[in-house]
DNA sequence: GGAATAGTGTCTGTAAGACATTATCGT
DNA sequence: ACGATAATGTCTTACAGACACTATTCC
C-alpha cells in the first residue's frame, strides 16, 4: 500500500500538533429587580447583572472570571455549556446562545485552548435560590458596567463586552425580553427590561407602536382570564394595567423595506 | 508544596483528553452573471454558487466538501481561516464572517474534531481567475440550490444550510450586498443581487423607498464624477441609469421602533 | 414601433412623532 | 387632593403600497 495515502488504517491525529483543550465559557446575565423605597406602589430598580466566579487555581488565581470549563468528547460544546451552567449555576431550561470562538495565540497560559462562548439570560429567582444554597464567596452577581470595569481573568473582558453588545443588539431585534419577564407582563414592564438592557433605547409612544401598528401588532397579545375578560395587573400602580403575553411572532428586519 | 493544588510547575493539560483537532470550513459564496442571449442589452442571469472541494484521502474520499482545514496554535481561527481561502480558493482580502461551531460527537471519523465554520463573499471575478490557473477538475462552483441537494462530507450540508440562512439574514440586515457589486452599481443591480440571495425579496417601490426615505436615506448616495455631475451607466439598458455607491451608514433595526 | 430598462405622478390609507389630556385609585 | 402609573386624543408630516404613466435609446 502506497504509504502516501492516508486511510482509517493509518490516520493518525498525533502527528499534528493538536488544542489543549476546548472550553466553553458563559456570559450569564440576569437583571435584578429592588422595590423602591417609596413605601407606595411603584416600578422597581431594574439592573443588568453578569455572574462571575472567583478562580481557586492557577493560572488567574484569585481574579473573577466567566463560568466554564472544559468539553468532553462525549458533549457537544452547547451541551458542555448547559452541564456548566447547571454545575456553577445551579440553572436548567434557560436560553441560552452560542456567539463566539476566542482562539488568539496565547489567550491562555495552560496552552492551546480555544474558548467557546454562550451567553445565557436568566430569571433572577432562579440565581438567587442558588446563591443561597452554598454561602458562596466565590459566586457573585456583579451590575455590567462593573464587571467591565474590573480585571478578569485571561480576556474575559472582551468576551463580556462582545456578549453585551450581541444581547443588546438581540433585544431590539427579537423577543429575547420575554426571558426576563414573567408569563404575563404590562407594557411598563417590558419597556423597563428593554431599557434595562439597552440604556439608550427611548420610544415615547411605545405602547401604541407595539399594540397597534399594523406591522409590529401579533410580538405581543392581551392576556384574557377564562371568560375572555382582558386580565390586568395592579402590582406596580394604583390603576390596573393591562397584561400582555409574546406570542410566537416575530417581523423580519429588513433595511431595504 | 501541596500537590493538589495546580499551578504553572505542575499544570498538565495531558492529563485530559483533548480535542484531536480545529480546523475551519469556510462557505466560499459568489455570484455569477451570465448574459441573457438575445443580442440587446439586458440585465445578466445572476446565480448564487457555493464553491466546492472533492476530497483526495480518506474519510469521504471523493466526496465533494466545503474548503477547509486544520488551525495550527500560531494562529487565531479567523487567520486560519484566511490561511485556507488564500490557498484553497487563492482569494486574499474579501469579507469574511465566522457564524458557528460544529462539535457534535461524531460528526469526524478521524476523531473528536471541532468545525469552526465560516463564510465568504466573493466577487466572480476572482474566482474565475484561480479556476483557470490550476485546471482543477477538485474544485467547483456549484449552484447553492443544487449543492444542497449533494450528497456532502461530514455535516457539510448541515453548515452550507445554517450559511445560507445567515447571508440571507445579513443581506437584508446589512450592506453585505456591496460585497457582490462594483464600487459603483445601479439600482436594478443592487436589487438583483438581493433577490439573487433572497429569492423571496419583492420591493415594488424600491428605487424610492432606498432614495427618498428619510430613515433609509443615507445608506447609499449617488455617484458623482469630479465635475460633481451625477455619473451613468448604460450597460445594462438604453436609458442610463444613475450610479450609486454604499456609504458606511446602515441603520439600527429594531422591532420595537 | 417594439423591446427593455429607468424613473416619476398620484392617490389612499396607515404610521411616526410630538404633546396634551384624561383615567384610575391607593394613600 | 396628590402622586404615580396607565392610557387615549389630536394634529402634522412622512411613509407604504399600488398602479399608471412617461423617458430613453438601441434594434
Amino acid at each position: 500500500m502506497d504509504p502516501n495515502i492516508e486511510n482509517e488504517s493509518n490516520y493518525n491525529p498525533s502527528k499534528y500538533r493538536t488544542p489543549d483543550g476546548a472550553p466553553s465559557d458563559i456570559v450569564i446575565f440576569t437583571i435584578t429587580s429592588t422595590e423602591k423605597s417609596t413605601a407606595k406602589k411603584a416600578l422597581p430598580i431594574r439592573e443588568l447583572q453578569v455572574l462571575l466566579i472567583q478562580r481557586k487555581k492557577w493560572p488567574f488565581e484569585g481574579q473573577w472570571a466567566l463560568p466554564g470549563g472544559f468539553c468532553r468528547e462525549t458533549e457537544s460544546m452547547y451541551e458542555c455549556a448547559q452541564r456548566e451552567l447547571r454545575e456553577e449555576a445551579g440553572v436548567t431550561d434557560v436560553h441560552m446562545e452560542y456567539f463566539n470562538v476566542y482562539s488568539k495565540p496565547g489567550r491562555d497560559p495552560r496552552g492551546w485552548i480555544l474558548s467557546h462562548a454562550f451567553f445565557a439570560l436568566v430569571h433572577e429567582q432562579w440565581l438567587l435560590k442558588r446563591r443561597a444554597d452554598d454561602d458562596a464567596a466565590d459566586v457573585r452577581l456583579v451590575p455590567v458596567e462593573e464587571a467591565l470595569r474590573m480585571e478578569l481573568a485571561f480576556d474575559h473582558r472582551e468576551i463580556l463586552t462582545d456578549a453585551l453588545s450581541k444581547v443588546r443588539e438581540k433585544m431590539l431585534t427579537t423577543t429575547i425580553a420575554r426571558e426576563f419577564l414573567p408569563e404575563e407582563f404590562t407594557i411598563s414592564e417590558l419597556y423597563q427590561v428593554i431599557q434595562t438592557v439597552v440604556p439608550d433605547f427611548e420610544e415615547r409612544n411605545f405602547i401604541r407602536k407595539i399594540t397597534s401598528t399594523q406591522s409590529r401588532k401579533g410580538i405581543i397579545e392581551e392576556a384574557k382570564d377564562r371568560h375572555g375578560e382582558p386580565k390586568l395587573s395592579n402590582r406596580y400602580s394604583q390603576r390596573a394595567a393591562q397584561l400582555y403575553r409574546f406570542t410566537d411572532f416575530s417581523p423580519q428586519l429588513s433595511i431595504y423595506s
